[in-house]
DNA sequence: GACAAGATATCATAATATGATATTCTTTAT
DNA sequence: ATAAAGAATATCATATTATGATATCTTGTC
């Protein structure tokens, strides 16, 4: 292997991560020969791998077809994460009064490189699938919590940023000029929140607000989702911003540098 | 390695996972050496591995202390995780919906061996943060949920698990004489729902009604936690057990079964 | 400033992963 | 019903890769 063949790398522990990562949205189960061909791993590689991970839990296999499927430790992995994470702690209680005040669906965001990743979320009203899983990534150019997130930053690495990192064009609307993309942070920066229409979905208003780690950077946003039709810019900025925004000052306190 | 000397087995890779499942509730963040210890690794083992999984970014390592911590990946593979469970998808709608309707928490489960896993949760109320968690694996038969799915299964197959299963003793009041789980089964397998009190929390009831799959056996059920001061056996009996049992009823239709 | 504990790096060795091949099973087509 | 194709499973000789002992470097403590 060409890898990386450096001896404190573990090839085969390598390839058999390559597997899990292989499943995602649209790809959900897998034969051998599937695996071996999205992988790009050798046919008998695969089966060695696949038939590890199934023995050690992390894969289910159909007894009829014989296809490969995520297993619930996939869920316990999950579970061990938000007990490592002291914002999830920190901030469920806040989140979970905040989505019953406001009624709406309430999200709990990081960084995650240059997208944002959905850490928690309370869904309310009819929400597309998608929009209620946690572990989400989104390129943070495209939702208001990267934006506010990046418009605590300052303002050379601000503009860095949004030249350099991706967008995705996911609704005819969505915002594909980064000079306006740099409006909205700028904005965000003075008001302190970021707000986004028609981003991810079409009609979709989401309201975001930083949550500020102790160097005055952001490292997490709360985040939440309207129909457009239902808020208007007045009602969001008086019903929905002042709620947000203490909630996120409420979960921002005296911790420590999360990174 | 005496583990399994399999040729199709791939110890490295097995060894590798171990590192991941080393992170649980109280582990949050371990040193190289801390983990050599949990795993029982030889010391350079873990460190080549534990090298690995953070090249590959399954691991945060703190510049500072060195320490590890679970990624953002472990949710990623929560999300692809979602996605792959039909229930899921089938399910979101109506737990929102139930979520709103009764304003307490509901959550969907899952069978996972003899335990049940929490497959999703939608919060209302304060909770217990470990109750806000998806991936939580709960011993079968100190669940309400548990205990209404075994109730779906040949009263044969029934006795055998209530013997055999764990049980683990949460609350001084947790139900640990097996007797009494048992009649909890029949009367949950007679009423087509189960009810629970004080087994995970103190003053905290659950609910189940079982997701019923085309062969009659129940492989997940909807279930909800209320406080015991606030819902009475009748105010539950009307305003919670009836909206319970709609939404397991509609999840389970035709589903899978491709008959 | 000395010590201890831990992190990082190196290296010779053999044990382990490799991938080509063979066999069995399943599905589809004729 | 039979053949053919595709996929899963099993086997095995080989050398590549993981191993773990050891050495060095770093950090924190008394």
């Amino acid at each position: 292997m060409k890898e990386k063949q450096n001896t404190l790398f573990v090839g085969s522990l390598a390839k058999g991560l390559k597997l899990l990562r292989a499943f995602d949205e649209t790809t959900t189960e897998m034969s051998l020969t599937d695996l071996a061909r999205r992988t790009g791993l050798d046919k008998s590689a695969t089966q060695r791998l696949a038939n590890t991970l199934h023995v050690e839990g992390m894969l289910d296999k159909d007894p009829e077809t014989k296809r490969f499927r995520p297993s619930h430790a996939w869920l316990e992995l999950a579970y061990a994460y938000f007990w490592s994470d002291p914002l999830v702690r920190q901030a469920m209680p806040q989140l979970i009064d905040l989505s019953q005040r406001l009624g709406s669906t309430v999200n709990l965001t990081e960084l995650s490189g240059d997208h944002i990743i959905y850490v928690s979320r309370l869904p309310n009203g009819i929400s597309q699938f998608s929009a209620t899983l946690v572990g989400r990534r989104l390129p943070a150019l495209n939702a208001s919590a990267g934006r506010v997130m990046i418009s605590t930053w300052p303002a050379e690495e601000r503009d860095r940023v949004v030249e350099s990192w991706p967008i995705h064009q996911f609704t005819p609307k969505t915002t594909i000029d980064r000079n306006v993309i740099r409006e909205g942070i700028e904005e965000a920066a003075q008001k302190g929140y970021a707000t986004t229409q028609n981003q991810m979905i079409l009609n979709q208003t989401g309201v975001a607000a930083p949550i500020i780690g102790p160097d005055g950077r952001a490292y997490a946003a709360v985040q939440c989702s309207v129909s457009s039709h239902h808020w208007g810019q007045d009602r969001i900025q008086e019903e929905l911003v002042p709620y947000i925004l203490d909630a996120a000052l409420a979960i921002a306190p005296q911790s420590r540098g999360v990174y």
